[in-house]
DNA sequence: GCAAACCGGTTGCATATTGCAATCGAACGT
DNA sequence: ACGTTCGATTGCAATATGCAACCGGTTTGC
């Protein structure tokens, strides 16, 4: 236990690691937007720098939360890995997401994954995490294997509202 | 829904309100801390100073997460007030603190009450916020009036630790 | 075989945020 | 009357962020 930290309180320390605008996001885009490449979490709905992309990177590495490899396929690539530390917080993120959903103005296409994952509770945040650990980490978890994935479920949620509210905006029914 | 927002992802809003070192501590302290006025923040486990304090207030009022009013015994003094805005970070609270005590160097003290706060569960979470409600909102539950509170629990608890802790230090059993 | 696009970053620089310590005037306790 | 407490505010240095241009190597398309 090194002493550079504010307090051991849970709560403070998370917030030293992710106590920032853009940490939990690159985690985010990892977990729900199944994105591995730097090139790939540079084009956030946010936008985030490449700088910042890069500092951030180099911490959660630094930290535990992400490692590193090269791409076999690709000598310059590199492939940015979940390790279990950063898949256990997808309990906070469904929380979180589902807190912002209630208070904050969010937008429906955005917050569809969201109310799905509130709505498939617990057991379903299981199952993400076991398919996160398949591809992550690549543990097979011994429970069933058939389901089409809890990721490309919430996908194509995603895309059903984007595309629906494609079709509203081309022919309006207002 | 005004446009200043980077997107409109609940996480990302989320992290536009809290995605800073300190907001989430101030919360932490009022939920778990019962702390309602200025002086009482400022006093933290990790040494916030009286400007972020200050600022930090001004926003978490402006946003809704919290009121300010007068404290009638005291015409300088000011309380503040959680809102059902803030009151509802309870579960994300518990799944944070849950997540930091398995990973992060806590001290045992300053984690026993995510510890017992995990293992009651979402059951102790709603007596948690229906407790903060007759505090904090003046709303008093219709459910069960007569349990010895939830944060009282929590605090004891930790007072335990401590004692614990200075009788080992003063008579050390190693 | 060659140019264009793509790869994970780095650099320089302007702006914004934070940390720290001292201080404020009003109100309170004694 | 006097020191303390109240919720802040101020000035200033240090740090973090945002932005855009750029880097050398790699791969793709033709």
């Amino acid at each position: 236990m090194n002493e550079e930290h504010r307090s051991g309180c849970p709560i403070n320390l998370s917030l030293e690691v992710f106590g920032d605008k853009w940490s939990l996001l690159i985690i985010r885009d990892m977990i729900f937007g199944g994105k591995r490449h730097f090139r790939e979490l540079l084009r956030s709905q946010e936008g985030i720098s490449s700088n910042i992309l890069a500092d951030r990177l180099k911490m959660l590495v630094q930290i535990g939360m992400l490692t590193k490899a090269d791409d076999p396929s690709h000598k310059q690539k590199a492939i940015y890995s979940l390790t279990e530390m950063a898949i256990s917080l997808v309990p906070v993120l469904a929380q979180l997401g589902a807190w912002g959903r209630v208070w904050l103005p969010v937008s429906e296409e955005l917050s569809i994954r969201a109310k799905l994952l509130e709505e498939g509770g617990p057991a379903m945040w299981e199952a993400f995490m076991n398919e996160l650990r398949e591809e992550h980490l690549r543990i097979v978890a011994d429970t069933k294997r058939d389901a089409p994935g809890v990721r490309a479920h919430l996908q194509t949620a995603y895309e059903a509202v984007v595309a629906r509210k494609q079709a509203e905006a081309g022919a309006p029914t207002t």
